[in-house]
DNA sequence: ATTCGGCATAAGGCCTCCTTATGGGCCGTG
DNA sequence: CACGGCCCATAAGGAGGCCTTATGCCGAAT
């Protein structure tokens, strides 16, 4: 393609030879800008005439001790300066205020389970950060949704994402102690037969049945209500309606205070975890790190 | 000198990828954005990804039938809308601004002689355009002072501009006719010994004197008055003081309705011209152009 | 199902823009 | 008055930013 951008080129000035005529208009000088600019005088002379050349008139008259804006110059120097003060204000908050809000798109359970225990601290550590959650099982793609950061259950393999473990999405039955001590106790993985079974549909229980050596068809028998959700099943597990199959990272302070218990040592795992995961190239945004230093910390600590 | 911009550019976004942004942000499209600016679809692409690099966040979503701005590209969108009306509000300003005045040197004689009685064409061809004469004899250094075009007298060899020869400086003595008539009339070069001379010191009545074969030290008997202007000399002639030295060029209005009468055919030419002159680099600006195709047409008119 | 519109990505090349080096003009100082 | 210092201009040379071409992928609509 034939490069037409001629009639650009004569709406708008060079950009870079702009940025540095901000400087030495503001300066008054071709030297103490090229510094503040981190580049030579002889650069920074290059731009002004380039500049100066496009405007078809100088903008400096070059006085033996100091130069001064020629009339075009002048017209030209406080609007240069107040766009340049808008485009660095505005980049400013669009770095700087983005990084105040931090969107992370979490699985339900892994919210209300550990998210809503653990954010305290991370609000503490981060005042300025706000997080908001949007909460919701669909695998976000981030170059289409406005997410930072997300967890997700599966294999691990998502491409153009980092991904840091949090831990396995193993499984075991889980119970009120009231519904175990209703039967006189759950002493051998058959006991949970003459119990009601929570979403006996759940794959996880076909491969928890079948590694304790229980009879997998008995599950098929069972009404089949499923609530989609570790978190429903698990509370419907804590009021003693039957047995639910769950995750037990995501039930420690339910199994520390007794309000679930774990009657077999038994645990299923299919390979699954629960994963931070985050676009590759913004690894190094603060925000981000913040979050993933925070959590992986966090779940290294239990 | 290692390059140690790295202050600026967390200041200041990249300048290039900001215009893309702004057209891409006005569009909702890479493709049209990129269309505008003459450019591919590509290179816009490659522009907003590496400001969404610097930026920390995504500027865009890629959804399926058009792209949204983002949060972050939300707040960079109208301020950066704005720095760019501004920007090429200034820039036409001061291309078309500085159009519109045009700033010339001139000298004294030049100016009261010829250009007063010539501008009003001018103006007439160029309404727009306003003319601001700089009268004095010295000779403007076009990077130290705000002019656009300069009349100048001398050899036409000056370093760094373009030069016309308008007409030759001559020389030869002029006189009112009265003046002549109080000694019955100037017919040989001698007859001038007998009356006044103005300004006797000036290099041109040696040098005519001489080509003339009168006796130069003559000049030196005479009561020294320089006024420092043919103009003034001329107009001291006009009232019958004396007689002055001038080129004819400068004075064709008077020699024409008998206010001044030229006795003598010999005219004296030191070699020296009246010059159009303005810095090569501004050839084109209209402006300029303009100024410089009158006065050549005015002057061959002649 | 196929095509089409739109964005992303890779590879390669040009040209802008920067650097180094040098010179000139002017000013202050010894 | 000469010399050194400061500042800008200019020339030559080189690196890399930025653009192009080519291609792939995805979703939508025919």
């Amino acid at each position: 393609m034939p490069n037409l951008e001629a009639r650009q080129i004569f709406q708008l000035p060079p950009l870079q030879a702009i940025r540095v005529f901000e400087a030495v208009a503001r300066h008054l000088s071709f030297t103490k800008a090229a510094e503040e600019l981190g580049m030579t005088q002889a650069a920074a002379s290059y731009q002004i005439k380039l500049l100066e050349e496009r405007v078809g008139a100088p903008l400096f008259l070059r006085q033996p001790k100091q130069i001064v804006l020629t009339e075009a110059g002048q017209r030209l120097a406080p609007a240069v300066s107040e766009a340049f003060a808008l485009l660095s204000g505005a980049y400013a908050a669009a770095r700087s205020g983005a990084d105040g809000v931090l969107y992370v798109s979490t699985l339900l359970t892994f919210a209300s389970n550990w998210l809503a225990r653990h954010l305290g601290s991370f609000q503490v550590a981060h005042p300025s950060l706000a997080v908001r959650l949007d909460t919701s099982n669909r695998v976000v793609d981030f170059a289409r949704e406005d997410i930072d950061i997300a967890i997700r259950s599966g294999g691990g393999t998502w491409p153009g994402v980092e991904v840091h473990k949090l831990f396995n999405a193993d499984f075991t039955p889980v119970l009120s102690p009231k519904l175990a001590a209703s039967i006189g106790g759950v002493k051998e993985p058959a006991d949970l037969l003459r119990l009601p079974i929570l979403d006996p549909g759940d794959i996880w229980w076909r491969d928890w049945f079948a590694a304790a050596g229980l009879p997998v068809e008995e599950l098929a028998k069972r009404p089949g209500s499923s609530m989609g959700a570790q978190a429903y099943e698990a509370n419907a597990a804590i009021a003693g309606q039957g047995v639910a199959i769950v995750t037990r990272a995501l039930f420690n302070a339910e199994l520390a205070d007794g309000r679930l218990i774990q009657p077999f040592d038994l645990v299923g795992d299919d390979g699954h975890a629960y994963w931070l995961v985050y676009p590759q190239a913004r690894r190094n945004v603060p925000k981000i790190r913040a979050f993933r230093d925070w959590i992986l910390a966090e779940i290294a600590r239990q």
